[in-house]
Formats: C-alpha cells, structure tokens, sequence
DNA sequence: GACTGACGTTCAAAATAATGAACAACTTGC
DNA sequence: GCAAGTTGTTCATTATTTTGAACGTCAGTC
C-alpha cells in the first residue's frame, strides 16, 4: 500500500474514506456559506430550497443561528442574512495565522517601495483567497479583497503557487475546464502547463489581464512552507507597465521574499 | 398584553422565552467561537473541556468542521485553528451590509479630508465592533481592526450609540461593573449617564485615552436607523491633538454624517 | 371578499446524534 | 526502557433531531 504524501498519526483526520458527518453541524454549514456566497437576503424557503433540506428542519436551524448572532433576521423575522459572529471568525483566522503575521512585515515594505496595490493570496484547491492587501491609493475599499477568491489558474498568485506542483498534480487540483474571466484567461491545458513552465524559470508568475482586464499581476510564492500555500502579489494597471516598473517589482519581491525563506522554522505550528 | 417595542409577524424569532436551540448546531458555533475567541492551536481535550462536551461527541463535529475547511488541523490531525472558509463569511457579512455600503464613501472622503485614521463601528450588545477603517498612513495592519471588538462605555463609537438610549436602557445594555482598560476609562455609572448626556448635548462622543493610551477618538452615530447602530470614528495621537484639530474632525463629522439621515429610506433590507 | 398560492410553524414517528466506558496510541517521567 | 498519564478513537445505548404532513397566516387576485 503506497504511502501518502503527507502522514498521519491517526488523529482526527477524515481518510478520505467513508465518514459520517455531523448532519446538523454540516448544513449549519451549508447555511453560513450559502449567505456567504450570495450575501442577500434570503428567505426560510428559499434557502430549504438551494440547500434541498426540508423546511421543517431548516425552521429550528435559523433560530439557533439567528438566537446566536450568526445570522440575522430582519424586523418582521422572515429574512436572513449574516450576522455579527460571522465578522469575527473572520478576522480571527486572520490573527491566528503565523504566516500572515510573518509576511505582513514585507506586504508594508512593498507597498512603501512601489506604491502599488500588494496582496497576500493562498491556495484553496483551485482557489485564491485573499488574506491580506495593501493600497497606497486606497482608492479601493479594504474589504472589496480580504476574503474574496479567485480561480487560480486566472491569477498571478495562483500560478505562482501552481508551479509548485508537477503537470499531473495541477491537473488533478484544478477544476476542468478551466472558467474564463477575460479574453487573456489561460484555459487551454497546454497553454497552463507552459505557463508553469515559465513561472518555475522565471521564479514568478505573471498574469496579463487574464482576470481583470486593464490589470497586470507580479507573484511570487512565499518559501515558508514547502510546497509553498502563500504568494505575495504587486498589481499595476497596464497604463502604468513598462519594462522598467516590471524590473523594479521583480527586484523587489524578490528582495523581500526569497529571504523568508530561512524564517521557515519559526512556523511550528 | 403589552405590545414588545419591536413587533414581529410570527416568523422565525425566538420570543426570549423557551426555545430548543439544535444541539450540535449550537455546539458547532461554540467550536467556531472558541477557535475565534482564543485564535491558537486546541487540542480536542482543551475544547472538550472548554466547551463542557464528551470528547467523544466533539470528535465527530471536529471531523466534520475540518472536512469541511471551517476548521484546519495540523499536519499530526491533532492541534486545531480556524480554517479558511471562516475567512469567507467575515467578508460576506460585510459585502452584503447595506450601511457598509453607504457608509464607506463617507469613510473614503473623511480619510482624504482629515488623514487621520477613521473607523466604522456596530454596536453588539456591550461591545463595539469595527467594521471598516481607513489609515492614510498604513501603519497599521487592516486586519488588526476589522472584526475586532471593544466594550461600548470605552470608546468614542460606543459612546455615541450609547446616548441614543435613556440612562435605564444603557444600564441593562452594559455589564457591570464596567471593565476599566485604562486609567481614563469611564467606570462609575453616574460619569457615564454624564458623559452620555454631554454626548446628546454636543451632537458626538468623545473618548480622551480611554480605551488605549496616548489616543483620543471623536464619534458620531450615523442616523441610517433609529436608533442607530452603527457610528463613524476618528482617532487622533493626542500628541497632534489640538482645539483646532477638533474643530475641524468635528465640522467634517457633521458634514458627512448628518445627511445620511435623508438616506435612511435607501435601507429597505 | 372569498379564493389561491406561498410562506412559516407545529407535531409525532422515524432517523440520527450524543454519551460514557473501554481501547489504542502517543508522551512523559523516572 | 518501562510505567503512568494523557490524548484520540470506537461502539452500543440513550437522547435528540429530522421529517413530511397538516395547520395558520399573510398577500395578492379575480
């Protein structure tokens, strides 16, 4: 029997294997995440509906959430969204996360050295989550990017950590085919997997208008875990770009990246 | 029978008297909350006895939270923290908030025209809870605030939502004795009656180092609901404080503020 | 103004989860 | 290197929840 990449000593980890979910706690779940995907208001059928559970039970789930702040009714109660405890979950997985603690340090110092928008992104399957961004503009509202996602495939950060992984494995981590945002969007398999290619030579990923158009990326993955979860991105819209900002953010990231390297250790968990 | 302040139709909402929260609904956000509240690595014991649950019956609800990305173990399954999707709903609560919305132009205009660091803050029970901020300066970390909480008698935000209730309400509204987090804090009941009446009288709230030392912030409620619920904040280094500095925090404050009082029709929820 | 349709609520039977005791695996101390 | 203590896991029994159908309530329609 072969081994899996990563071993187990026989804790709480589901091996892939059957499991049996909690059935309540799972569609409590369910009910966080679809408010959080569609954040409007919702109604008890219309969420029973999306999530197929029966009315009935859906009726005594909402009133845990909403007696706990998680979701929030409106006045004649027939209506949810999410609530206030949602917020701080939130910014608690923040807190808690050594890495982003570690590189917020470099995320100041590259946006002091640029001037441009630097985000702080990690990989969620075929995702891109945003954990942290700074904006020397602040043109953009804070909370228009912590937390969002991305596909991967369509990002500077997202090929920056792909490029960690062999054909095979990004092949089997992304979900095809690939979506398209932009006319740039790669989606064509061989296209990626040469896009990957560049990336490992290269040592950073671009991404030219591939899912916003009029922006261009720089990522770099972040060398504290190995394969690398966290990238660190420079965005510049394209009537700004020329070779030489390309040159400058470059040197930078990797200035102020590849170091972070040797802090690998402080990350015990 | 006397009529409750607010009335509800008959829907899901809870009448404060008896009601059966699902069990491992309950227990799910208990998890999530702890994870929250203390953001470092639990062994399931340490929440089984944080939480007064069988580790037998947690170990179930950890497998489906991990399984789920709401909860991350480490690499040996045994250590737990909060896991992305977390991340997601802290977002979504505020992309999917109305007065967020409305409010954040507000923010953008007063960060450009003071340059001091201004806050949006939503009264939870005793606490304030910072929902947006802007820093011309960037010094500090986004994260460091959005989400994080603050007892409501201590702050300028807390302060001027307080002053929209009659001294009997804010009583049953605090917990007492109120928490002191520095020597300026207002403790005692009658200097808070007082300060809220000064509140009512001057239009907005002021905290002279009383949350965090070396820190003065200036507050207005934002009348988008009656009473309102959430509030607009700058803070200032009393080391730049001047009456001047006032004067002008507080000609932009009402500026910017007091007409959102004609948006309040734009919050249908 | 009664009818129609949609939604939220309640209830007893059927399905599911919680429990504590027992076991296994790891860590610690001597 | 062994034993004791701690932690994670499993399992059958008990307690809880889920479910579908029925009822109440509301808004809009003819």
């Amino acid at each position: 029997m072969e081994a899996p990449a990563v071993r187990y000593s026989g804790a709480v980890q589901q091996d892939l294997q059957d499991f049996q979910p909690v059935k309540s706690a799972g569609r409590t779940l369910d009910v966080l995440e679809v408010l959080a995907d569609e954040p409007r208001s919702w109604t008890l059928v219309e969420l029973a509906r999306a999530l197929d559970i029966p009315k009935s039970s859906l009726h005594g789930l909402m009133r845990t959430l909403t007696a706990r702040g998680w979701v929030r009714a409106d006045e004649t109660g027939t209506r949810f969204r999410l609530g206030m405890r949602a917020l701080r979950v939130g910014a608690a997985y923040l807190d808690g996360d050594d890495s982003v603690a570690v590189i917020s340090a470099v995320l100041d110092e590259l946006s002091r050295r640029l001037g441009e928008t630097v985000h702080l992104g990690r990989i969620d399957g075929n995702q891109i989550v945003y954990l942290a961004k700074r904006d020397s503009t602040h043109r953009l509202r804070l909370y228009s990017s912590v937390g969002r996602r991305l596909p991967a495939h369509a990002t500077a950060l997202g090929k920056a950590l792909l490029a960690q992984h062999t054909d095979g494995d990004v092949d089997r981590m992304l979900a095809w085919p690939l979506e398209r945002l932009t006319p740039g969007t790669v989606t064509e398999r061989g296209d990626l997997h040469r896009a990957l290619a560049a990336v490992r030579d290269a040592g950073y990923a671009v991404d030219r208008e591939e899912n916003a158009e009029g922006i261009m990326c720089f990522a770099m993955a972040v060398p504290l875990t190995d394969p690398a979860t966290d990238a660190v991105s420079v965005s510049v819209p394209t009537s700004r770009m020329s070779a030489d900002v390309e040159r400058r953010i470059v040197a930078a990231l990797t200035d102020l990246i590849r170091p972070l390297g040797q802090a690998r250790s402080m990350l015990s968990a």
